[in-house]
DNA sequence: AATGAATGAGAATTCATTCAT
DNA sequence: CATGAATGAATTCTCATTCAT
């Protein structure tokens, strides 16, 4: 019985947006997919661009239980980084143009401190791993782990993108973007 | 003396787009501003989706023209990094998060081969600039030229994002952003 | 065809507010009445309660006319009486509970300045018939014309509302009510 | 104890009507105003429309007790006259356009009959005052009670309604129109 | 080529009313 | 009696696009 009303309208607004992307998307077909009346929505959420953040939020959750089920942390540096990157091509694959659009329709929405908020838990699960490997030498130490959390994050998320929706068709590129990603990576973090 | 009119509606498209988002902005606006006729646009562009293209063609256009102005072939590596990611900030500054949504509007559009197309001049650019830094061999010789400057354009993009729509207050923020991105840069670069 | 359109709206207006009440109307109502497309009324008026004003113009307009056409200046003073409560019954009659509603609506819709406005002209026609009376010694020369004027027209159409709103299956009822109406106002008036 | 619910309702209605006009006035307002259950409202009044006659009868509660407390039998016709026209002109500018909204929002409501029924007994109150002072011989034995009492207080309520809704801002308007009013309402009344 | 009023399908939004608790 | 979340029919409103001038 009690499922949350709200979690419903969440759920069922990515569900729809991945299949139809956010601009053709109407408010019908949230409800129509959640199973509640068309009012009910307005309960919740006073207009469509309004469930970006929580849709948001729940896209970020997802990045962080993948990363956290993906990368080990026993493993070597170099496996470590080819983890998180497939994490997030992971997640950025599975979410196609959702990730992107949620940005764009939040920086439309005026959202943006709560943006910040809601990618900070992110950040830092990626900062713990970073200073980790700092403290085992195996990484600069000059690198500021938050800050450089968020630049790596960036730079394989529209990595990821790059892949997903410009190239998608050729089937090696993935693998060929993923390698001089990751000796980017590396070169880029050793001490 | 007429200035094109469909140089006008691009432009006027921008400028609305910076100030209410695309998903905001009607072709109302965009002829008010263009001062013409609501039926003129149509003259021009067959509908509200097809001036993306001519948008995004118009942002690359100014990343171009920044980065051949701001970026010195006779420079050092460290400095020309310096005066890529300047120029980059600069005009993602300029366009606020238009560049990110032209990239997301563009994506709704299935217009994912012109995307491309409009793209690889600046992606080419780039690579050149790497291509000298390698015959000078400031840079590894593994790096893929055109693949790493799409990586290197994300990241810096990005970064700049990150800056201009999260973090846009703190006034030192900038500087500790860019250094922190340079010395990233650097090291992923160097042979 | 140059059928001005806006004056097809408050025409249309004004003929389903008097068959269905204001409440009841809905904008697809008038829009169809005046056989425009819907979206057309958004041209000319933001909202149904917009119109108002200009429905009471009409009104009003009527009410000028009705006056116009039917004291004589030249009968007797209890003629005149008799003429102008004549007419103000007519319109009253005419557009039952329209005329009261215009005025609640009005009166919601903040255009309260708007609606003195309006109201002017009729005052003045009838401050007229007033001064000219002053000046036959038929009317007290203490009365200000302007104010009695509204007090004559508030009693008058008050009573007139009473007669078709609430008494209106008693047919003597009317003539009743005018018979002491008109008594009333000749002592109101004498000099 | 506990405050009658069928009594905060109307209360509530009559204060929310006040501020927003009865069109713009939701149940919803009218609850959270009183401080009760949405559905509670259902539980007293059958749909939103059949408030309207409690309010009133609220209303010319207001006004008979108000009347009842300033006019004095004793006092000159004169004075009496000028005491109910004070009377009137409090309890009109207390519930503002509210008093005219009722008789509108009754009217679309056909509770004519019921409308009736509600002012009688203010009708009554002003033709016994009247009558007194008809035996008095101090005012014309012509007129018919009921009926002029009727006159009277359409004549009165327009007279502050004009004051009240249309020039609100002159402050010794009130006082000029009163003037005009009372020696209006002497001269038809005098034998 | 240019105009801008008109269109109307389609989407968003509202809100009186119900009903399970 | 009281509650207030849920409903969904009814309406309003939007805006890309067309077309007669």
């Amino acid at each position: 019985m009690a499922v949350d009303k709200r979690e419903k309208i969440v759920q069922a607004s990515i569900e729809v947006f991945k299949e139809k992307g956010i601009e053709k998307t109407k408010i019908s077909d949230i409800v129509k997919r959640a199973d509640i009346a068309q009012g009910t929505f307005y309960l919740y959420f006073p207009s469509k661009l309004s469930v970006m953040p929580a849709v948001a939020e729940q896209i970020v959750l997802n990045f962080m239980k993948r990363i956290e089920a993906t990368v080990s942390s026993e493993a070597s540096l170099k496996e470590q980084l080819n983890q998180l990157v497939d994490a997030i091509f992971h997640v950025t694959g599975e979410f196609r143009d959702v990730s992107a659009i949620v940005y764009a329709g939040i920086s439309t929405t005026e959202h943006i401190t709560k943006w910040e908020t809601i990618y900070t838990p992110l950040y830092e699960q990626v900062a713990a791993i970073l200073e980790k490997n700092q403290s085992r030498n195996l990484i600069r130490d000059t690198i500021e782990p938050i800050r450089t959390s968020q630049l790596l994050l960036g730079l394989i998320e529209s990595a990821a993108e790059q892949v997903f929706l410009f190239n998608e068709y050729e089937a090696d590129n993935e693998a060929k973007q993923k390698a001089e990603l990751l000796t980017f990576l590396e070169h880029a973090l050793r001490p």
